[in-house]
DNA sequence: GGCTAATGCTACACTATGTTGCATTCTAGA
DNA sequence: TCTAGAATGCAACATAGTGTAGCATTAGCC
């Protein structure tokens, strides 16, 4: 990725590192809102002062923990192919499980009620322009502009969040696999109405 | 309840009241969390002690201010008889919309980037209890037992504050009704699916 | 109209934030 | 290996917000 760019500074990198792995246990703890930078420092080992050497606040910290497991996202989404199918034909909810699942303790405290608002509607916006990215390779034009896309989608990624929460909730008692499947299949076939050709708009109804 | 509880003073109500207000108001311009307590009572035109002598902090407020909207959906879906639809044979969902509609300002604010993720979590356990609770009412013992139950209502859940999300977020673009035929009708079949014979519990698969 | 409770006002102790200056330690590169 | 420079530690400070207390004032209730 990087490969030029100098790496920094190996304090810096432990040190970030180190900050980053507090924030995200004190959150498991606490709550993002009680943890102080105080807090953070104080497990982390490091200074106060030296935080704001490499974030602005707390939230800038979280926001930049948040990037890792992002970029982690993006990257597996991009290896689905265009008909929202992965090569070995499951659905690209497969590959939300299993990002789910290797940071599984990040997003169980972001999802519960110890967590933050805005990561949850950051992610369902993301999961929604996926869904809606997916259906404009898939569907007819007419269809597209009938249907209220983006309702369905924001239903669908909203969906997901709560299989994903429930699943954390419960200590993944099923495997990412079988959770996309579940999800997948109860899901879809609500979908298969919605684009077949007795599906009314809403605004069609009075 | 509290039915012979001598009223409270004029005063305390008109004060309640202005720190409620304010606290909703100023949640929509800055953010639960930039919101200080100061800003509140000097919003409310009110003492910031006075503030003290009648909530604990600033998370009481919000949580007392939230009770009077959970009471009125509690109400509502009261009424809805113990096959899921109302007296018209609209589905519960309708109920929901229309509570929403009603708060609308309140759960743009809660459901937005600005929100309070406890506030979302509660909501959407709240959902799932009352789609499992249909549920008992609806399936045979043998398909609750084999059906992910919990699974599929957070799903559903989740499902249904995504759809509100998307609905606030664009101004209610459609009626009540028209929200809940839509959303209903998209879930409506994948749920009718899992309930049938040939759904396959995630269990069952490897 | 008078009693009482609610409110307003001032002050205080406490905690957390974000910044600065300087000493110390460690890393990277010559 | 040695050293210049950066990263860190440490102490101090100004600022802001919190929650409490005492007392004066005001408004509601009977």
């Amino acid at each position: 990725m990087n490969a030029p760019t100098s790496r920094p500074d190996r304090r810096v990198q432990r040190t970030r590192q180190l900050l980053r792995d507090a924030l995200m246990a004190l959150i498991v703890e606490k709550g993002y809102d009680a943890v102080a930078v105080q807090d953070i420092t104080d497990r982390a080992n490091v200074a106060r002062t030296t935080f704001y050497l490499h974030f602005r606040d707390k939230e800038d910290l979280l926001l930049r923990s948040m990037e890792a497991v992002y970029d982690d996202l993006t990257a597996r989404m991009g290896q689905v192919s265009p008909d929202g199918l992965l090569a070995n034909g499951l659905p690209a909810e497969v590959v939300a499980f299993e990002h789910v699942a290797e940071h599984a303790a990040f997003y169980r405290v972001m999802f519960s009620s110890r967590g933050v608002a805005a990561f949850i509607v950051r992610v369902r916006r993301y999961l929604a322009s996926q869904f809606v990215a997916f259906a404009r390779e898939l569907l007819p034009a007419a269809l597209q502009t009938r249907l209220p896309l983006e309702a369905i989608a924001h239903r669908e990624a909203g969906a997901l969040i709560g299989s994903i929460s429930w699943w954390l909730e419960h200590d993944m008692p099923y495997t990412p696999e079988q959770m996309a499947r579940l999800h997948y299949e109860v899901g879809a076939r609500g979908l298969l109405w919605a684009t077949s050709a007795d599906a009314a708009p809403p605004a069609g109804e009075s």
